[in-house]
DNA sequence: CGTAAAGTTGAATTCTTTCAAACACGGTGG
DNA sequence: CCACCGTGTTTGAAAGAATTCAACTTTACG
């Protein structure tokens, strides 16, 4: 069964390791000997910062990563988490300001991909994989958009934590029905727009109801068919992204 | 002054009429014999129903179009407006059923686009436009997301009605602090995530404040200045979308 | 072991929804 | 031309959801 297919890169490589599929790797290595520009991250270390030039294109190999902006009122938003395999980095104006900033939440490896627009232009296959891409990241951005407006503070929690085993899952991140999740809670609330406190008491309600629980940086889902039915299974109609096919 | 790119599809082409710019133009019509393939829609009229397969790019040329999904409990929520020169029907799998609804709001005009996809094979300048509208898509997907899940009903409000003038008046289609807007009032609240009865107090609240008001199918924007602060600028982040100079 | 960060809990407040009813407006048919 | 109908808008009062504030407990880490 084929998963979420979020914003991965290069996903429907089935030999694909770390997240670069080996045709589009002969790619970049081609165009670029120094390639892969590779280097790492402690939790904590920012990538970038909001506001910051920084004009590249960075595929994340290892890790976790967050996208974060802070508005005018000082609130957070995280925008949302780049796992192994995605890319990082693309914006309307690639020459202009970051309009995020880039976290890391895990030590994570990190790839630079220096004139990836040039390389597209000569590759149209490594456009079209981009185009796939973002795709892909836009459905995700509005499902979450649908999420965050018309559901309640249990539901959202529950779609949350679904999308992000889903797009674990899909990466072998897994063991069984749990799975990493280094998020705190602060961070689950700036995801969904609730205060911290909030989240506390829906994490204690949807452990309570069997549904999932979060403790040391570790998700376990509980029940998978009942959660899949409060949150409505529209991540299903993420699970192909057969785009290119 | 550059305005909010949104999701426009050739937006840096000055010479383009009705959203199309003539170099894009003369690609779709070199590869088909039968472009443009026009026809028009009457309010009301759907182009494509959620779960369909339609497997085909559609740009607007005149009118507005909603994109709107029914949720598993019923609601409807609307993802976004469809202005003159944007795309429709591009999704994550696109042999698979239509993942939105696509609905026109006033008399518009469509064009179908066929084989897009082997087309921007031949043409890569053609696919990293497409790359381009995408990850403006993206962008606005995640501010809406950012806007619904941080903010209050009046600035959900009055973001709303400043993107679109924004867009709108990139494409000419204002006149002065004044725009075309055909939503209902339960459209909006589809848009964010309200009720039709919050978003009617709300607008009254708005306009009591001088800061819009939308009446008759009319947006007219009281204070440019006091809206901008209030919403926080961050359409503002958009306003360039140079990804391919 | 001590400190800072993260998580937990209760009570009061604020914001939004719900329900119910009335009003306004555009279009249709008589 | 007017009565009628439906959709969309307006208003009030009560209920519900989430936030705020404040205090307390637990955990992580040097």
């Amino acid at each position: 069964m084929k998963q979420n297919c979020a914003i991965d890169f290069c996903r429907h490589c089935p030999e694909s390791h770390h997240g670069v599929c080996p045709s589009i790797l002969k790619i970049l290595t081609q165009n670029n000997s120094h390639f892969p520009k590779q280097f790492s991250l402690s939790p904590g270390q920012y990538l970038y910062h909001q506001g910051e030039h920084h004009q590249e294109f960075y595929l994340l190999r290892e890790g976790w990563i967050l996208l974060t902006s802070i508005t005018e009122e000082g609130k957070r938003q995280i925008i949302r988490s780049v796992l192994p395999g995605d890319l990082l980095g693309v914006q309307p104006d690639i020459h202009g300001p970051a309009i995020y900033s880039a976290i890391a939440l895990q030590d994570s490896i990190i790839c630079r991909i220096p004139d990836f627009l040039k390389i597209c232009s000569l590759h149209p296959e490594l456009a079209l994989k981009l185009v796939q891409a973002e795709v892909c990241e836009t459905t995700l951005a509005e499902l979450y958009m649908t999420n965050i407006g018309h559901r309640n503070a249990l539901e959202k929690v529950a779609f949350m934590a679904l999308e992000l085993y889903q797009r674990l899952k899909y990466r072998g991140l897994n063991n069984g029905y749990t799975a990493p999740f280094p998020l705190s809670q602060k961070d689950i609330a700036d995801t969904l727009g609730l205060t911290s406190v909030h989240v506390n008491r829906t994490l204690n309600k949807l452990e309570k109801e069997n549904l999932l629980s979060i403790h040391k940086h570790e998700l376990t889902i509980l029940d998978y068919e009942k959660l899949n039915t409060l949150v409505g299974m529209e991540l299903q109609s993420l699970s192909t992204c057969d785009l290119l096919s």
